[in-house]
Formats: C-alpha cells, sequence, structure tokens
DNA sequence: GCGACAG
DNA sequence: ATCTTGTCGC
C-alpha cells in the first residue's frame, strides 16, 4: 500500500532513483477520457514558507465559450512544508499538499494543468508527470520558464512555438501564449502527447500568458488576492 | 571543475 | 515561491 509517509519523504538520493523508476511508466500516447472538467493546479507558500497551500480550480469544459469556461470548484487545501525547493524535485515538495487539495474535490476531471514541468524534467518526471502517474489522471504542465532543454527563438506571434529538445528528444514546446510576452514552457505529463497537450493549452488561452485552468489556480493560490481566514 | 537550476 | 509601490506601456 502506498503511504504518504514513505512514498514523500525520501533523501534526495532515494527520489532521485524514484524519479527514474516511475519515469519509465508514463504514458506518452493519449489516452483521455471525453474531457467535461479541467482542473488547474498550483502551490503557494504563507508563513515565510512554513505552510504550503494548494489550490485547484475546477473548471467546466464548454468548447461553444471556450476559452471563457465556468468555474464550478475551488479549493484550498494547507499543510505544513516538508522539504525545502531543490531544482529537480519540486514534486516531492509540493504534491503532497496537492493530494490533499484533490481530496477535497467533489469532481475529478478528465485532464489537469500544472504550474511546472511535465516530462521537460532532467529525469522525465517534472511535478506535472509526478502527479498525473499518481492520480493516473492525463496531466500537462505549463512552466513559467525553463528547467531542462534546449530551444531555438520562439516567433512572436501568439500561438507560435519551437520545441524544447534534450538528448535528440523532443521533450516539450516553449509557446508564446500572448504577443510580446515571455513565452511558457509546455510539456506534457501523463497520458497525452506533445500535440494533443498543445491544443488543450491554445483552447483555453485567453487574452493572458497562461491558459484559464493555470492562470485561475495561480490566482487562488497567491497571498495578494486571496486572504487567509 | 564550472555553471544551471520549475516553484 | 516570497518580500514589496509605483510606474511604464499597450
Amino acid at each position: 500500500m502506498k503511504n504518504a509517509l514513505h512514498e514523500w519523504n525520501l533523501a534526495p538520493q532515494e527520489a532521485i532513483a524514484l524519479q527514474k523508476e516511475l519515469a519509465q511508466r508514463l504514458e506518452p500516447a493519449d489516452r483521455i477520457d471525453p474531457v467535461t472538467h479541467i482542473a488547474g493546479m498550483d502551490i503557494g507558500f504563507e508563513d515565510g514558507g512554513d505552510t504550503t497551500r494548494a489550490a485547484i480550480v475546477l473548471l467546466k469544459w464548454d468548447p461553444a465559450t471556450a476559452p471563457d469556461l465556468a468555474v464550478v470548484e475551488q479549493i484550498v487545501h494547507r499543510e505544513p512544508t516538508r522539504m525545502p525547493y531543490i531544482p529537480g524535485l519540486l514534486s516531492f515538495r509540493e504534491i503532497p499538499a496537492a493530494l490533499g487539495a484533490f481530496e477535497k474535490l467533489s469532481v475529478m476531471p478528465e485532464l489537469i494543468m500544472v504550474d511546472g514541468q511535465g516530462i521537460a524534467h532532467p529525469r522525465r518526471l517534472g511535478i506535472a508527470a509526478h502527479l498525473g502517474l499518481w492520480l493516473d489522471l492525463p496531466t500537462i504542465g505549463i512552466a513559467k520558464s525553463r528547467l531542462y532543454g534546449k530551444h531555438e527563438d520562439v516567433g512572436e506571434a501568439r500561438g507560435d512555438w519551437t520545441p524544447l529538445r534534450a538528448k535528440n528528444a523532443t521533450i516539450g514546446a516553449v509557446l508564446r501564449s500572448r504577443a510580446k510576452v515571455k513565452p511558457v514552457f509546455v510539456s506534457p505529463g501523463h497520458r497525452i502527447s506533445l500535440e494533443t497537450s498543445l491544443e488543450w493549452v491554445v483552447r483555453c488561452l485567453g487574452r493572458t500568458k497562461l491558459p484559464e485552468p493555470t492562470r485561475l489556480a495561480d490566482r487562488l493560490a497567491s497571498r495578494r488576492d486571496q486572504r487567509k481566514k
């Protein structure tokens, strides 16, 4: 039986070994149920970092009104922070709190957009990939900056993108989600291809840099506009 | 050995 | 990520 105490409280070397093992279980091909709900997930911190705040925004998918999607549910879940930020091991710091938030969600989505990398990671297991494997749900990683991989300059027009590559493999895409704004890094997590990931991200793109699911989750996880009760 | 380094 | 006000630009 999987127990968070044993699966998440690992020493860096053990976590790295686990990532290599789990990455082999990722499904790179699309295996997605008909999408009716999409969730955006992000993490924030309080108390100078002592408290981790996981936020989820559940949206009803409606191609007729997209990218304007109705908010069905919002969850904010707090837990004591368990470990520091270590590049490459982000999921071990943030996923435990995220799981607590998903447990409070009344309806599970068919697709999740996560703030962070999918397989665009040195061991192919960014937070979006790790979360997807754990929940066994399709996930897409949308990061605001690069962690791993190389790429050419991306076009200036909204929608332009260029491959993010590492070791002769394409691990994601650098997408100009909004003209004149720094591009976002899109990479598939679990049960979804890069092509399909880009389609969904673009479909959920308003006139902002981030697609609606992560933009709203970002805002909910952030300290400034939501206030602790 | 020297940088780079999601959030 | 977070600490923080005003300010430049579309």
